[in-house]
DNA sequence: ACTTCCGATCCTTGA
DNA sequence: TCAAGGATCGGAAGT
């Protein structure tokens, strides 16, 4: 039987016990991104139904999945439990958009099951196609090296009044992070969509002095 | 709205009515396959949660597979109902080995709703998604701080590696966001709790290039 | 993800 | 030319 990878984090689960039980090679590593490492490049997120909705309330699976499409080619995710019997806040609108954004947008596959005991047969029969479909098994190893960008991007988007499409914007300006916060306010000037009230906040955030 | 095919056997499902109720500009056609043509190249077959499992168990669902494959690059299956709460005569091993198969053989996304009305959403949203993209972005920060104070620790907690105490640290020891971004690695190593491989991914993340 | 709301930014106007 | 006003865009918060 193949190896299968499971993050440190999840391989307390009884998920990763249950794998363990039916026969699975399972072997614990902390991974950067991804629960589940089924073969060479090929990874799965698991997460809860109701973890997954409350994910995408904070937009934590969207960067998941980012760095999950980035670190394997093939990223997988599975949600276990009834999506649409948790009593949660989410419109079901909202729900069904990041459904349509995974698949459609990221193309990633949402598979879906019932229970824990579901997703371990899942797990290893996915790893069986997986193997069996390309004919042969490839070494286990780590994925590439990370992408930075969406890392930058975050860490602009730190700054008040930035967001998504002022962060882009003054990461193309400037180049990078780093320069950006090194901007003087006549630099930042430059930047259409950065005006006068944002550029004030900025540096306050940037020059706030702290001592202990 | 963009033009939305759906294939005439299923043109007086309840689910074409509702699609034209929405605004969608339905036509009806005879299709060699798949139910719907959300785009050029890129169709749905839908189907409930029990012609789904159905059509696992005389196998038809293979072959519509391969067509709908070979006549859109992009194919969705999208199930009606919920598929683990039918009383059919599939074992559960045959319905994931099915749900595996589709996903990571076939590379077929398999879409799930709970009842018709999702489902005239979930398409209406994928063709959206297909055509024009989400139309924004989504913000990878969620919850910002107002006040300035905790808004020099809220951006430096944006570092890789970096949560609130280390954030606390690095302001201490440099005295402020800005000079927290402009000090090297050198420096960096000088703050306890902060180790090579974090100061690493900090630079990577400050010095990434970003190009257009 | 979607929606709503609010404030900032930008652009046009008109004196 | 510049100030005021309004249209538009983008960010923030809530579901």
């Amino acid at each position: 039987m193949a190896r299968l990878i499971v993050d440190s984090r999840e391989s307390r689960s009884g998920l990763a016990l249950l794998l363990a039980s039916r026969g699975a090679d399972v072997v614990s590593e902390e991974l950067e991104c991804g629960d589940y490492v089924l073969a060479d490049g090929m990874a799965v997120e698991r997460k809860t139904a109701t973890d997954f909705i409350a994910s995408i309330l904070d937009r934590r699976v969207f960067s998941q999945l980012l760095n999950l499409k980035t670190a394997y080619p093939r990223a997988f995710i599975v949600v276990e439990g009834n999506l649409f019997g948790t009593r949660s806040m989410i419109s079901e609108d909202a729900l069904l958009g990041a459904m349509s954004y995974i698949s459609v947008i990221e193309s990633v596959p949402i598979l879906t099951t019932s229970d824990t005991g579901q997703t371990a047969s899942l797990l290893l029969t996915m790893q069986r196609h997986a193997i069996e479909g390309l004919g042969y098994e490839i070494a286990l190893r780590g994925g590439k090296p990370r992408d930075r960008r969406p890392g930058a991007q975050f860490l602009v988007e730190g700054l008040p009044g930035v967001g998504p499409t002022a962060a882009k914007k003054l990461l193309l300006h400037f180049g990078s992070a780093q320069a950006v916060f090194a901007a003087t306010p006549e630099q930042l000037r430059a930047v259409p969509g950065v005006g006068p009230k944002t550029i004030t906040a900025i540096r306050e955030v940037l020059d706030f002095e702290v001592r202990g």
